[in-house]
RNA sequence: GCCCGAGUGGUGGAAUCGGUAGACACAAGGGAUUUAAAAUCCCUCGCUGGUAACAGCGUGACGGUUCAAGUCCGUCCUCGGGUACCA
């Protein structure tokens, strides 16, 4: 055994070992307990980023981990490799998204290599093959005939000047990206699947999510947005045309003093004919960005359309405006509003001269919507017949009197829309859809699946290739001339199924369903927070979409859910002789001058430049703090890079890299391989007696076994991989000062070891793989058992009380384990500073928390 | 705007079910070792007062519940994530 740690002499060596053994290769094996572990797969941006790392060791600890209890664990890793940045690049870079993609695939797998994550590789998927994205085609043409698909138009980001849709990230305060140009909304024909059937049952599901954290179900919850409410119909005045609005608030509906109708609503449309300053405001609201943030923040404009409403249950004709915030797209395209009792709406009444009816006050007083409007629930009055109800009776009856008028129903909403899935980009899997001759639309047959892209294209930076290209659209079906769809699949399509494809990769077939139900669903899921409501929930979708098509027999895609924070860097600048701030990567960084207190006050980059420190933030290219995981991995080894990730940070916190963290981490690992040298070093070690252990060795061997019980804890059940870490931190320490003098100190020394390097393997697997068999253990780590908690070990036979009065410390008391209250109250009481703080007081109350507290109540 | 989080020493964080606030680290300061340095090892380290014993204060702010609150409740502030075409 080498004296000196050198993780780049055995890193290597351990890798080639996993790779030549495929220690992580598995099959189904019905006879052992089967655990899936799966970390979200990375996009092949080209280089590996923290984000990755730290997702991936959570992923790997997570599944060593489960591998020393004994279970059959599939870890398996791929790529989500369509998708935007491959265009651009491709445009920057003059050459094609595949070959682009192909080499970062190829660049970042041999980074994930190093850092010795246990992948089985014979499992690797990337979602740009036809292999993979033919069955998704498939199954598209599938959900197609049953109903689950359909076409209606519905607006995109358009720079008129490029002639091209944008994404929304590529729309900036408004402008096209590349030219500035106004963006425009263009109404296109897209593919929708109707993620909306299923609305009831996502929501219900919830509640079976025992795996997955409170956060991530209440924005799933709010995100489908499940509310009870009425529709009702107006009548247009003195016209036989009707509009519906939806509310959930009819309490209110005595209250309504106008409506509102979106500008693209055909009624408004209709009025603008013959009125130039609506027709104005439809035009311009046309061109508006509609993201629900621009919408919810925007100026509230309206038009008078010059039309009236009769109100369904006064017959009063209200006000029809026409306004910029309510969308055709979205529920009916019209509102009822109620200014008293709705805040947007007072706004939009003061602003436009509108009425203002009070029709809800508080139970035991008056309303005031002098300032504002009030919309807490109360009861009725200025309403009729309704006057004196509360929410729910006044909800009912007036429910009950539109439903025997026929003007409204009772009807559950929901927020959640139907899922847009057609995208006007070249770089993913083309939409398996044809048109015939005749305009009839009909799905790709099966036996002309996959629809392949071709991969052999020029991007000119404003088209589609296979829209560019007439030739390429032109097919056959059925032996009619027919039109390909040229638009492409959204790349949330791929990310909902992979995980069930890791199952049977190479099936020819979308999956084999004996293997899927053999590892479905994932036991344990992990990934960022940023995915809580649009991938976690296509990816529940999906796997109901596979359970009703036979695929899968579970209800839910993954048991237990893990969302990891995101890694922070610190990030410094100078501004240069132009004004402009240059950003110096923390690794070009010198400290010159700290505070007393250890703050950065002075620092410069390698030419001298003086630096402004702005602390930390997320890592990213533009403020050039981004750090390279395989820097660090060649600096300092993986099992480092590893450990301080874990121990930095609890997984679901923001972690901030730190190089000082990273050198405390290293130290550790040397400190524990000097330790085992050294021990090893001493040659052979007798069987340890634990009856003949004295008071010293048996509270060594208590530490031991109780780091042994929290180590499995927090890794097992609480996931704090942090407070893991610092538990066997803690039991170095004290192994560190312990006596090796006696055998038994040497065979007590031994044991602990042993155990040290099992419960750090999940983190460290290298260094464990190495040290298991120096210290003279047969077989490979990855064969045995997790360590054992001897139970014995853990009794003790005295407690510490923290003796309280009035709830502050005051003193502590080691008693009997077994003692009483009273006798532990007698003890306490006779303490000189429990007695110095009661003195002149009488006793009123006394707690005791068996074994830890004892308070006295004193006054 | 709306939905969801987070806020604890100089710093990252710990305190798991309401019961000792600051585990474990990092930084800083002091010391040992060394010709010297690196490395390593030892000590100090929330704030205020005090030589000390000790006392008071202290978990974003302000209130509340409780014998006891970082933890529960209410109001607010700041920062972060999402907001349906970034992934």
């Amino acid at each position: 055994m080498q004296e000196q740690y050198n993780p780049s002499a055995i890193e290597p060596l351990v890798q080639k070992h996993w790779a030549d053994k495929k220690t992580f290769e598995v099959t189904e094996d019905p006879n052992k307990e089967k655990f899936y572990c799966l970390s979200m797969f990375p996009y092949p941006s080209g280089r590996l980023h923290m984000g990755h790392v730290r997702n991936y060791t959570i992923g790997d600890v997570v599944s060593r981990f489960q591998r020393l209890q004994g279970k059959n664990v599939m870890q398996p890793i791929g790529w989500d490799s369509f998708g935007l940045p491959a265009e651009n690049a491709a445009i920057n870079n003059k050459t094609a998204p595949a070959p682009w993609t192909y080499e970062n695939i190829e660049y970042m797998k041999n980074q994930l290599k190093l850092l010795g994550f246990g992948y089985d590789w014979s499992r690797e998927i990337a979602t740009c093959t036809p292999e993979y994205y033919r069955w998704e085609q498939w199954f598209f043409t599938k959900l197609y005939e049953k109903g689950l698909v359909y076409k209606k138009t519905a607006s995109v980001n358009w720079c008129p000047n490029d002639q091209t849709v944008l994404a929304n990230e590529q729309v900036i305060d408004g402008c096209c990206w590349r030219c500035d140009t106004t963006v425009e909304q263009k109404e296109i024909p897209q593919w929708f699947i109707k993620i909306t059937d299923y609305a009831e049952e996502l929501l219900n599901d919830i509640d079976t999510l025992d795996g997955w954290p409170d956060q991530v179900k209440t924005m799933q919850r709010n995100w489908i947005g499940r509310s009870e409410g009425i529709e009702m119909t107006f009548k247009v005045a003195g016209s036989d045309e009707t509009f519906d609005i939806y509310t959930t608030r009819p309490d209110t509906v005595m209250g309504v003093t106008y409506v509102a109708i979106a500008a693209a609503h055909p009624l408004a449309e209709k009025a603008a004919e013959t009125n130039p300053a609506l027709k104005a405001f439809v035009g311009e609201c046309k061109n508006a960005n509609n993201t629900e943030a621009e919408l919810a923040t925007m100026d509230k404009l309206g038009v008078d359309t010059g039309l009236k409403a009769i109100h369904p249950l006064t017959g009063e004709e209200v006000p029809v405006f026409a306004a910029n915030f309510v969308l055709m797209n979205y529920g009916t395209g019209a509102v009822m509003s109620v200014p008293a009792h709705d805040q947007r709406d007072y706004e939009f009444a003061k602003k436009y001269g509108l009425n203002l009816k009070a029709v809800i006050k508080p139970a035991d007083g008056e309303v005031d919507i002098s300032e504002a409007a009030y919309t807490e629930k109360g009861v009725l009055f200025n309403s009729g017949e309704f006057d004196g109800l509360e929410f729910q009776a006044a909800f009912d009856a007036i429910d009950a009197k539109l439903s025997a008028e026929g003007k409204g129903k009772r009807q559950v909403n929901y927020r959640l829309r139907d899922w847009g899935v057609s995208r006007q980009r070249y770089w993913g899997a083309p939409i398996p859809m044809v048109t015939l001759e005749d305009g009839t639309v009909i799905p790709t047959p099966e036996d002309q699946l996959p629809v392949i892209l071709p991969e052999d294209v020029v991007m000119d930076g404003v088209q589609s290739p296979i829209k560019a290209d007439k030739e390429w659209a032109k097919t056959t079906v059925n032996g009619q001339p027919a039109l390909r769809e040229t638009d492409t699949f959204d790349t949330f399509m791929e990310s909902s199924w992979y995980y069930a494809r890791y199952c049977s990769p190479q099936a020819d077939e979308m999956l084999d369903p004996t293997k899927a139900n053999y590892w479905l669903p994932v036991d344990q899921y992990i990934g960022g927070i940023e995915h809580a409501c649009m991938h976690l929930l296509y990816f529940r979708f999906f796997h109901k979409l596979l359970r009703d098509a036979g695929l899968v027999n579970s209800d839910e895609p993954a048991k237990q859910l893990l969302t990891q924070g995101m890694v922070l860097a610190d990030a410094f600048y100078y501004t240069n002789e132009k004004g402009a701030r240059v950003w110096v990567s923390p690794l070009d960084v010198t400290v010159e001058e700290r505070d007393e207190k250890g703050r950065i006050t002075k620092c410069v980059d390698n030419e001298g430049h003086e630096l402004v420190y702005t602390g930390m933030s997320k890592m990213s290219k533009s403020k050039n703090n981004g750090i390279d995981p395989q820097v660090m991995v060649e600096k300092y080894g993986a099992d480092t890079v590893r450990l301080f990730m874990m121990f930095a940070a609890p997984p679901e916190l923001t972690l901030e890299w730190q190089e000082s963290g990273v050198e405390g981490a290293h130290r550790f690992i040397k400190r524990l391989w000097k330790l085992a040298h050294d021990h090893i070093a001493a040659g052979p070690v007798a069987a340890l007696d634990v009856a003949s252990l004295s008071a010293d060795q048996k509270n060594l061997r208590r530490e031991l076994h109780k780091t042994i019980a929290k180590v499995s804890d927090d890794i097992g059940r609480r996931q704090m991989f942090n407070t893991a870490v610092a538990a066997v931190m803690e039991l170095m320490n004290h192994l560190q000062k312990a006596s090796t003098e006696s055998e038994q100190d040497r065979a007590l020394m031994a044991e602990a070891l042993s155990a040290v390097v099992r419960l750090l393997y999940p983190i460290t697997p290298h260094l464990s793989f190495n040290l298991w068999n120096e210290l003279g253990n047969e077989g490979n780590i990855e064969d045995t058992r997790w360590p054992e908690v001897d139970e014995a070990a853990l009794v003790e036979d005295s407690k510490l009380i923290v003796v309280q009065v009035n709830g502050k410390l005051r003193a502590k008391i080691t008693v009997a384990a077994d003692a009483s209250k009273e006798e532990v109250e007698a003890l306490g009481m006779g303490e000189e500073q429990v007695q110095k703080h009661t003195e002149g007081k009488t006793v009123r109350k006394v707690i005791y928390v068996p074994g830890k507290l004892l308070n006295i109540v004193a006054n």
